[in-house]
DNA sequence: ATCCAGGAACTGT
DNA sequence: ACAGTTCATGGA
């Protein structure tokens, strides 16, 4: 992707089409989030690159994207991992040729990409993050989901105050790696969930469950089988990790109840499909079913009819 | 009060 | 292989 370095800026040129409200509707989705901000159509979130927290204030501009260091310069040779960052975070480097063309012939799909165009599937670069709000959200509701979030980066995520806002950086898995069941279990956390997020921190902490390798596996399925082997991590939320962490445009969360209630209502089904007529309808998106599954997931909380 | 929630492991057949 | 049970709690 194109970008380009002006004084204390950074402009980005996604390809397109790109939409940006798209990405702050989703970011903004919970007033419990609060490892990013949404104001007034600027985009806030606290980096930390190389042991340093680095806020960074996103808006757009007619023909680009402009990232600003409202604490200051951008510092040396962090900028490439901020583009880097951003790029996956917004899904910038996805390329959507292709999935529009799917699209565009499938019934279920096609008035989703008309409504959305621009929408990406917005990311969780960090593997750890991504994990653990995946094992988080597993059978519970979203509110008391980002509940428990919220309580576990306020323990021992990172704060810095710029300007009067307070904003946070999720907490390393070296922090994690030293909390005990108890301390989950005093933030509402289930037992096993508390076992499971401990068992992730600690992997990650001794190198033994590392992004660069997953991706460096030369396919999928052996992917999904690392993750799986990990105890509390089923299917979903390999599937879930690999489409919004490792960013494979496959990945297919397929027994997701949000995905089942927004097919749903968007075919006026009596009743939830099951996990099998749902592969089957999803055939057609071979190649490109997290792009399938997230536009689906996007029309679960649109206010306006399509 | 009742059902369900962006599941997973375990048990019994 | 497949179905039922348990975990645990809050939200609507």
């Amino acid at each position: 992707m194109k970008w380009n370095m002006v004084e204390n800026s950074i402009e980005l040129y996604p390809a397109k089409p790109f939409s940006f409200s798209e990405c702050l509707l989703f970011l903004n989705r919970s007033n419990l989030e609060n490892l990013h901000r949404v104001i007034d159509g600027v985009l806030y979130k606290l980096l930390n690159i190389g042991e340093k927290n680095v806020l960074i204030k996103i808006t757009e501009s007619p023909s680009s994207l402009v990232i600003d260091f409202p604490m200051g310069e951008c510092p040396s040779d962090t900028g490439e991992k901020v583009i880097q960052f951003v790029e996956e975070w917004l899904g910038l480097n996805q390329d959507m040729a292709g999935f529009y063309t799917m699209a565009a012939h499938d019934p279920l799909l096609s008035p989703l990409i008309d409504k959305y165009t621009g929408l990406r599937i917005i990311g969780i670069p960090d593997l750890f993050e991504a994990l653990v709000w995946a094992v988080i959200g597993q059978q519970i509701n979203l509110t008391f989901a980002y509940t428990l979030k919220k309580r576990l980066v306020e323990l021992c995520g990172e704060r810095v105050e710029v300007e009067g806002l307070q904003h946070w950086t999720f907490p390393s898995y070296e922090k994690v790696a030293n909390l005990t069941v108890e301390d989950f279990r005093n933030m509402q956390f289930t037992g096993r969930k508390a076992e499971t997020i401990l068992h992730i921190a600690r992997m990650m902490h001794r190198g033994e469950l590392l992004k660069e390798s997953l991706l460096l596996e030369n396919d999928v399925q052996a992917i999904h089988h690392q993750l799986t082997s990990i105890k509390g991590v089923g299917p979903w939320t390999a599937e879930y990790v690999m489409m919004k962490s490792l960013q494979l445009p496959n990945a297919f969360p397929v027994s997701d109840v949000g995905l089942h209630n927004a097919i749903k209502d968007r075919m006026n089904l009596p009743k939830k499909p099951t996990v099998n007529e749902i592969k089957e309808m999803a055939e057609v998106w071979e190649g490109w079913k997290a792009y399938a599954t997230f536009y689906l997931w996007r029309s679960l909380y649109d206010e306006t009819a399509l």
